[in-house]
RNA sequence: GGGUCCCUAGCUCAAUUGGCAGAGCAGCGGGCUUUUAACCCGAAGGUUGUGGGUUCGAUUCCCACGGGACCCA
């Protein structure tokens, strides 16, 4: 389906090709414009501007014309910047003949600059009272319904400018982005933290259990992956001694689209020398008030409920939300038929020869997760789904870790980090013999960064947060895909009919 | 991977049991000196996602393909 046109059949762009040509004839559009104002900056200057009144305050204002009334010999039309909106007021008696006939002649989506003075009209509306006019560039492509705006998700995702255009939640929502974003960074440089650059482009993809994308160096004549997680990078970089690291990163895994996953995502990680996961989870709360007053308050609201995201959190412990859960005591020395009857009772698919851990994994994953609403932390799962994290001291089969789940979903994994190189590699050898057995998505051996350990890697504490998710929860979207400017996408078929064809 | 649903004008949406494909907005022509999605008059705009099939006749029913949405694993 095609959702672009040829400018040179296509008779709705003909008058705009007209115009362009007129234009183009006339000088062309200029390089620059020079703006003395954004609309937003007006209308809180004046604010307290009554109905009816002219001032002799000169502006110049530019931006992409979205609305046009013309009412006879005056007109009026609705500027956007990036700020917001300002209305242009033409009085062909004012603005004379050529500038009335311009304005006339634009059209929705054109780039305009316009001067003029500061006015309100009888309605009270601001508007520049315009007496020169420049057609910035013309837009030969119209514009999507002027009350409707965008529907269409998929155009909404395809051409995000359309999107970005005639939806201003669209726009709030990738300028809280930024916030965000920027916030978070605020948040860790103010607290020692260094940001550093990691490669993305690697000979073996590890750090955790995921699926890589494959690429092919040519000049070097090798596979090549790209990076699914920054985590064995950065704890290099402590063992450098850099002490306090973190990273704003693109990740990539190659997995499965839906509304909370897309294969290319962004994800903080940070790691802390001298602190243990108990640190960090302090960290996590401060960070995430911070940011969230950073848009906004820590009373949201999410998915049409209310969420406070005021710390404490609370804190429960893997073992106990999968034994509430099940609504029965389980732990690691349960009997294997006992809590795999519980968890199939309680509608998880369990697969013969599972072992308790991984029945126990399942259960959280599947129903564990989704019945926490409020901001929880859940500790110390069982050592085997955590090949990277320290032993807890006194169950050593269970993890010194902890996600933070919100609304039913993890927004932050974090833990102490293992930092003994003979257990690590003792990890690395089963994940390697899972690998073996056809687990695709287990850990293989990080040679080099088992030699990093062995020079040392100080106690640390380190986390990951899911920026994208989190951008969902403080914006209140429901899919990735709206938090993402350009999210992955099913490439579009071809448009020309000679190519694809077999025979 | 499985299921359900969607794809009609540039945009937002209609179209009865299968019977000539419509509206609003945008665009085009005209009118209007205070509009706010302005309004009024007029003309125009379509290979109904693509390809097959059933039928006298398909937007409608069937199959395949493409794209998308939602739910489930």
């Amino acid at each position: 389906m095609s959702d672009t046109h040829n400018t040179e059949t296509e008779p709705l762009a003909a008058s705009r090709l007209d115009h362009h040509r007129d234009l183009v004839d006339a000088g062309g559009f200029p390089a620059r414009y020079e703006r003395s104002d954004l609309a937003e900056a007006l209308r809180d200057r004046f604010e307290e501007l009554g109905p009816g009144s002219e001032t002799d305050v000169r502006v110049a204002v530019a931006g992409r014309l979205m609305l046009h009334r013309s009412f006879g010999k005056l007109q009026f039309g609705t500027l956007q910047d990036v700020s917001g909106t300002i209305q242009l007021f033409v009085d062909r008696g004012h603005a004379g003949q050529d500038v009335a006939e311009e304005f006339a002649r634009v059209d929705l989506g054109d780039w305009l600059g316009a001067e003029g003075v500061i006015m309100t009209t009888r309605k009270g509306e601001l508007s520049v009272k315009v007496d020169r006019l420049v057609v910035l560039q013309k837009s030969l492509q119209p514009l999507p319904d002027k009350f409707h705006g965008l529907q269409d998700i998929e155009k909404r995702s395809r051409h995000r400018y359309l999107d970005l255009m005639v939806n201003a939640e669209s726009r709030e929502v990738a300028v809280k982005r930024v916030r965000i974003i920027s916030e978070l960074r605020r948040q860790f440089e103010q607290r020692g933290f260094l940001e550093v650059d990691t490669p993305v482009l690697l000979a073996q993809a590890t750090g955790a259990l995921a699926r890589p994308f494959q690429t092919e160096h040519n000049a070097l004549d090798s596979t090549m992956y790209l990076r699914i997680a920054t985590e064995l990078h950065l704890k290099r970089l402590v063992v450098g001694g850099l002490e306090r690291v973190f990273e704003i990163g693109r990740i990539f895994r190659n997995e499965g689209v839906d509304s909370t996953h897309n294969p290319e995502f962004t994800m903080l990680e940070a790691y802390q020398a001298f602190a243990d996961y108990r640190d960090i989870m302090v960290l996590v709360e401060e960070v995430f008030v911070a940011v969230a007053e950073s848009v906004g308050e820590t009373r949201i609201i999410f998915r049409d409920r209310e969420l406070d995201l005021s710390p404490p959190y609370h804190r429960i412990t893997y073992l106990d939300l999968v034994s509430q859960v099940l609504g029965e005591e389980v732990d690691l020395d349960s009997p294997v038929d006992r809590v795999r009857k519980l968890a199939q009772e309680a509608g998880v698919v369990v697969e013969d020869g599972w072992t308790v851990p991984r029945i126990i994994e399942e259960v959280y994953e599947e129903i564990g997760e989704s019945s926490l609403w409020a901001p929880t932390f859940v500790t110390h799962p069982p050592i085997d789904v955590s090949p990277l994290a320290r032993r807890n001291s006194e169950d050593p089969r269970l993890a010194d870790r902890f996600e933070l789940v919100i609304a039913g979903a993890e927004y932050v994994n974090a833990f102490s980090e293992l930092n003994d190189p003979v257990d690590q590699r003792a990890r690395f050898e089963e994940q390697a013999a899972a690998r073996e057995e056809g687990d695709e998505e287990a850990h293989p051996i990080d040679e080099d960064y088992l030699v990093a350990l062995e020079y040392g890697l100080p106690p640390t504490g380190g986390l990951g947060i899911g920026v994208d998710r989190l951008v969902m929860l403080l914006t209140n979207q429901s899919h990735i895909r709206d938090v993402i400017l350009f999210p992955t996408l099913r490439p579009e078929p071809s448009e020309s009919p000679e190519s694809g064809q077999d025979d």
